[in-house]
DNA sequence: GTCTCTAACCTTTTT
DNA sequence: GGTTAGAGAC
């Protein structure tokens, strides 16, 4: 029973109520995952149960990859054959056995909403939807929703007097015929074709009832509704489902989350029973007792009474800056000042800053790069969305799958081979005639009369190509496979000869890409190209996120959920931008922005600075913001007020480089001496004047191998490594101190 | 058909 | 301040 003794009374009460359903509150810090990993653990260890007849979901890969390490670890055993995933790669799974049922062959591809996005785009030409009049983003979150509550083209009935659900109503029609004619899914899809399934097919759905003995699911209060449905339906045999989360910590009902899918679960399941986790093991006391404060403004939610028994811990630190550059030298200097300064004892690991959208990271950013601080950020551009990348696995996804028009058109003329807009535009229309997949009406066209020859030569060129990867594909690993394609396109050649930075890192990125089916491909399972690609269509931020070295980390308030930092950092808490006014007026909308603020404070563990600027520039242009009002629900007595520093110094230091220089050294002669004394004694040398100036994207020479562009950096100490593809002699990795690189941009 | 330059958009948050 | 779609030149 040693599982037993590392959890509290409650959490073993959460662990040993296995049978029946079981509603789980469990707030901020409260050991969440813990008892989740433990209950699997249980299961198995304990009551027998065969790891093949739990199934836990989680909303990200990386979350689910954590569990079953955890729960590994915790049965001293592999814990295979347990079921963790996401909803969207169960969804995937399941599909990819019955979907043939659905009349979809199995070797479907997954849209992503890029994809969905020019999808929706080409119908709405088609039919002469003006943009103006009808926002594609309006319609792709109108379609999103429809799907999110698993409503079927033929079950919408839009109101007759709305033109937008009208037209809507003919866009999804077109649109889910379409991806019939691709052999494609939407995101949306892989959930509803999923509940689609189990309702024609009761048998399919008695197997996995059959399966699903014992159901998990963690985050439950962002459960949409069609997810809470397939729930229900699988546990609708055995009964026993436990579910876990915080209504306080739901933060994607614009994404169609109902919170109320946990505020209604008990009438949903009248036998449930109830246990609510209230200790938390994460914050001090200071931060807990301000982040309940302001979370008690929301009226719809369960009262609850989180509690620690961790020390009082520091005030909380409140700085109001003049403008978002001010802000970002405000959160540089408290860092330096806990990594390597006056209260030095941090590393950059240990820190976090959040924000409310993606564009608020630059002002960050620079001043981390200014100050030579290792970072990164999560989310913003993400590697799989990059074009290069998404051109790359357009290929791969039309060898996998040749129905796939919308990789089809992306790439047919990529790099361009005199296949332009207009050929595609008729072939596009006379297989839609013909109800065929563009790739197959691209065959057929090639014999008709009303192309030029020119194009049709280039046409048939193009589809042996295709053919001949198809035929050998399953001969080729899949980085072979690659760089064959990268090859025989011409995909690379035209990079090289561009000549371009901007060429240069697409190169790159391709490289990478190389390097991550490589890296696969150590495994000992052989990854298929359609493992892969799925593999590759349901990655998030989060799940690229692992702690790299050590760095500060900057992202979102929303991908910041189920993280933790000892040092937090949450900017720009103004009116406008937290709340965001983008928001609908609804209470629901507001009280969605407050809980934000609440999952932002509830990550930190010892220190939290908020911040907030008078002044910001939106698209260039300065505007300035009201303090949030979320402000005024901290309770004073636990804030400490930072003084404007400097203030007239930061007026005359704007644009003079040796003021600037000045205020640098200035702002810590403490530090200094004491990062000197530290090199001194063989540790890391962390002085500015110490730092390795080598950034990525820096054009170096080396005295043998030449001109070269740095790729990558590796540590910020005196064994710091650099990647850097040299013009001659191609990639190589040199120990920065003795490479005697010299910088020449 | 391809390439280049300008103007309009833009910023929520994402499986 | 940056990206991207669309117009215009070749």
């Amino acid at each position: 029973m040693s599982l037993l003794n590392e959890l509290n009374p409650v959490q073993q009460k959460a662990v040993l109520e296995t049978e029946g359903p079981l509603l789980v509150f469990a707030g901020a810090g409260s050991g969440k995952t813990r008892v989740l990993t433990y209950r699997i653990a249980y299961l198995i260890q304990e009551k027998g149960v065969r790891p093949w007849n739990i199934f836990a979901v989680t909303f990200t890969n990386k979350a689910a990859d954590e569990m079953r390490e955890r729960v590994e670890r915790l049965l001293g055993t592999s814990a295979k054959g347990t079921w963790i995933s996401t909803f969207h790669s169960a969804c995937a799974r399941i599909l990819r056995q019955h979907i043939e049922h659905l009349g979809f062959k199995r070797n479907f591809v997954i849209y992503d909403d890029q994809d969905q996005e020019r999808h929706l785009k080409t119908i709405m030409k088609e039919l002469n939807l003006d943009f103006k009049m009808f926002p594609p983003r309006a319609i792709q979150s109108g379609l999103d929703q429809l799907k999110n509550a698993g409503v079927t083209p033929d079950q919408y009935s839009p109101s007759p007097y709305n033109i937008f659900q009208k037209r809507l109503a003919v866009v999804y029609q077109r649109y889910q015929e379409d991806l019939h004619r691709n052999n494609a899914l939407d995101f949306g899809d892989l959930l509803t074709f999923v509940t689609i399934l189990f309702r024609r097919f009761p048998e399919v759905r008695r197997s996995y009832q059959e399966l699903c003995r014992y159901v998990m699911v963690d985050e439950f209060q962002d459960t949409n509704l069609i997810q809470y449905q397939l729930i229900r339906e699988m546990t609708e045999a055995h009964h026993n489902v436990c579910v876990v989360g915080d209504d306080d910590q739901s933060i994607y009902r614009w994404r169609g989350a109902e919170v109320g899918n946990i505020l209604n679960f008990e009438k949903d399941f009248p036998e449930a029973r109830v246990i609510t986790l209230e200790q938390n093991y994460r914050s001090t006391q200071n931060i807990l007792e301000a982040a309940s404060h302001v979370v008690r403004k929301n009226r719809y939610r369960k009262e609850k009474k989180l509690w620690t028994e961790n020390p009082e811990g520091e005030p909380l630190t409140f700085f109001v800056a003049e403008d978002e550059e001010d802000e970002a030298r405000f959160v540089i200097q408290k860092i330096m000042e806990h990594v390597s300064g006056a209260k030095s004892g941090r590393s950059y690991r240990d820190v976090a800053v959040f924000y409310r959208i993606n564009a608020q990271s630059r002002a960050v950013e620079d001043e981390l790069v200014k100050n030579r601080i290792p970072y990164t950020v999560v989310g913003g551009m993400k590697f799989y969305e990059r074009k290069e990348i998404k051109d790359v696995l357009a290929y791969l996804k039309l060898i996998d799958n040749p129905s796939d028009g919308l990789s089809l058109k992306r790439i047919i003329n990529v790099p361009s081979r005199g296949i332009g807009e207009k050929t595609v535009e008729k072939i596009e229309a006379f297989s839609r005639e013909k109800g065929l997949p563009l790739y197959d009406g691209l065959k057929q066209g090639v014999e008709e009369e009303w192309l030029p020859p020119a194009v049709k030569t280039k046409m048939k060129e193009f589809i042996q190509l295709i053919e001949a990867f198809r035929k050998d594909a399953g001969s080729f690993t899949l980085s072979q496979l690659t760089l064959a394609l990268l090859a025989k396109t011409g995909y690379l050649q035209r990079l090289k000869e561009e000549r371009t930075d901007e060429a240069i890192s697409k190169m790159e990125n391709v490289d990478e890409l190389i390097n991550v089916m490589m890296g696969l491909e150590q495994g000992e399972e052989k990854v298929s190209l359609e493992t892969f690609l799925d593999k590759v269509s349901l990655v998030t931020d989060v799940d690229l996120y692992e702690d790299k070295g050590n760095r500060v980390s900057l992202m979102t308030l929303h991908c910041a959920k189920g993280l933790e930092f000892p040092m937090v950092f949450i900017v720009g808490i103004e009116e406008g931008l937290l709340p965001h006014y983008r928001r609908g007026e609804e209470i629901e909308d507001m009280e969605e922005e407050r809980r934000l603020f609440y999952v932002g404070m509830t990550r930190a563990k010892e220190r939290l600075f908020l911040s907030r600027a008078e002044e910001r520039s939106t698209f260039g242009v300065g505007r300035a913001n009201l303090p949030s009002r979320f402000l005024d629900e901290l309770p004073v007595e636990l804030m400490q007020f930072e003084e404007k520093k400097g203030r007239m110094e930061s007026l005359f230091s704007q644009e003079t480089p040796w003021r600037e220089h000045d205020r640098q050294t200035e702002m810590m002669p403490e530090d200094l001496s004491q990062e000197i004394s530290f090199a001194e004694e063989g540790g890391l040398v962390l002085s500015p004047e110490g730092f390795f100036p080598l950034k990525i994207g820096m054009r170096v020479r080396h005295p043998k191998f030449g001109e070269g562009r740095v790729k990558s950096v590796e540590g910020m100490d005196e064994n710091q490594k650099a990647t850097v593809v040299f013009q001659n002699v191609g990639a190589k990795r040199l120990k920065v101190r003795y490479a005697n690189l010299e910088i020449l941009e």
